[in-house]
DNA sequence: AGAGTGTGGGAAATCGATCTCCCGAGGAGC
DNA sequence: GCTCCTCGGGAGATCGATTTCCCACACTCT
């Protein structure tokens, strides 16, 4: 009752194993149709399975793609590494995701041993835009590696991201267009490109002194720090700008309680368009990233072997979803 | 500019590849220490990684474990599976994770992609206890599968869950000893095990006529719904329990909006402990389930090839986390 | 009819690590 | 001093699919 090989197949359906191989595996050389009609219902009578261990052997791939990701806490990361899978699937293969707990060093943990294991390529998304550069500079002369929606200088590796600076611009179009002109920012995380480009592009648009509330994590209780801080200061702000949906969810609740209401006497937004967006009334308006062409793109980047690509970064558009925390009327 | 093999290695050290494999290998047998060292020199020198899929076609396993879980939308889910991913990972294996979309059919593909796949086992946390048995039983057919925190009927596999019994009862006294007599359930998914088995737990403590509310799923959405109705009774409930965290931000976030004090007016409590329960004032009690425990004995499980086990159910100790949304001294 | 062209398909090498023999050397026992 | 045993370690088979030759046959063109 051991599992049946390819030489069972080939013997059940009188050819070779290489006709039998060929058939299976489609490989672009004409078979007698007969011939192939024969394996196919031989295979399948038999229950056959190849056996991805040998192939990945012989031909050296594995079909295995890895993941890392800040954090899985943050939804947002699930819902990028959801976005992978879909693609990857669709191609047929499969996913190994980690979690690299917010460490450099984890991530660099995590980056090894994904790479001794068994994948073929990897989508990165640096803990930080400056510390994780060295690891992934290591890991992509192993493999090909591309790195997601941050990226990481020193990399030597292409970046797939948001265009953060345009998203800026959207939100804070969208609050003045609404009248709102006494913006605050509420941002995280500086270490990362993402963080910090849209602190940067904030800093671009409305000058230096405009308010901002820095917070080293991106995490809801970090959220409800600036809640606490942007709450005291209320009279002199009409809106806020959260670097992450997760920032926006703890500091809407702290407000509330804090007796302002939003978006009464202040607006909010949040960024990256999580499903925890939801959670709380008033919905939250955020930008959405476009994670399905992104992932794309990423898996395109890793297939084709240029790993002599430059240090680029490309940047996708952001999509404004406009809820009731910023226009009651939504 | 080729990746080193092991061949390279024994003639580095000036041993033949049996040796070197049984060095790097860590096969139980004796080996000279001076000749082990000259293969563990060389190999760290040339920066030798033993090539996975050899060892896998060679030994017939991968050290892969799948994980399919309902929904990676709800954190508990990926909470667990990050659980199961640490155990793995000490063991020094990887974990893929799939997604059921709270679909048996999406469920069944993904077992089906998984085995077909490269896993040694499988981790199943069923969609349903009813029909997610047949795709189970036919899994464990060709690998050792074991369920995870629900059980499937007709699965003729192991299950390892939490005793939801034990745990509803360690709400309900807690709420008791609180002076909450007029106690409420809210629940979702009864077709799953432990969706079914803490609405059982609660009509048999409570009696028939005591409060449920009865939702389709597990989403803090289901759980605004409930929040409405739970509100339009206020006067004649003091407390409720909520079958899922999820659905208890949901509950408190509308009871609040509805001007209904928490845990003043009404106590609520979660189920799973997860993160999100910080997200709201004020934080929610809730029942832990031991994970790292649960993880470890079901990798145990999936190890032994014991695959004749009965189809049983190991029932694991919850734990009440008490917090402010049921005793505001908290 | 013979040479040239093309096409389907088989035999065998190959991927790299592991594992089963089996041999040789050194030590113990009588 | 000889036999037996133990233990380290090497040669080669093996896992199963892919892939590179290369042969054989059929068909066309001169």
């Amino acid at each position: 009752m051991t599992a049946p090989r390819l030489l069972d197949v080939a013997a059940a359906a009188g050819v070779s194993r290489a006709t039998a191989s060929r058939v299976l595996a489609g490989t672009p050389r004409n078979v007698d149709p007969e011939l192939a009609r024969r394996v196919e219902d031989a295979a399948r009578e038999l229950g056959y399975r190849t056996n991805h261990s040998a192939r990945a052997l012989r031909t050296g791939t594995t079909g295995t793609v890895g993941v890392v990701v800040p954090s899985l806490a943050n939804p947002y990361f699930v819902q990028l590494a959801d976005a992978i899978a879909q693609q990857v699937r669709a191609a047929g293969g499969q996913l190994v995701v980690s979690d690299a707990a917010n460490s450099v060093e984890i991530e660099a943990e995590q980056i090894e041993t994904l790479l001794g294991g068994r994948v073929d390529g990897l989508v990165v998304v640096p803990v930080s835009a400056t510390a994780s550069g060295p690891a992934v500079r290591a890991a992509a002369k192993r493999a090909p590696v591309v790195l997601f929606d941050r990226w990481a200088s020193g990399s030597g590796t292409v970046a797939v991201t948001l265009d953060n600076a345009a998203a800026m611009r959207l939100l804070l179009d969208h609050l003045d267009d609404l009248g709102r002109h006494r913006i605050a920012l509420v941002a995280a995380d500086q270490a990362s490109s993402s963080g910090a480009e849209r602190l940067a592009a904030f800093t671009a648009a409305r000058g230096e002194d405009a308010t901002t509330v820095l917070l080293p994590s991106f995490t809801t209780d970090a959220g409800r720090t600036a809640g606490r801080r942007i709450a005291e200061r209320r009279a002199a702000i009409d809106a806020v700008v959260c670097g992450a949906d997760v920032l926006a969810v703890g500091l809407v609740s702290t407000l509330q309680r804090s007796a302002v209401s939003v978006p009464g006497q202040i607006a909010v937004t949040g960024f990256d368009d999580t499903e925890i967006l939801e959670l709380l009334d008033p919905p939250i308006t955020s930008i959405r990233h476009p994670l399905a062409a992104m992932a794309e793109r990423a898996l395109t980047l890793l297939q084709s072997t240029a790993r002599d690509r430059a240090e680029t970064v490309e940047r996708f558009a952001p999509q404004l979803v406009v809820r009731a925390s910023t226009d009651a009327a939504a």
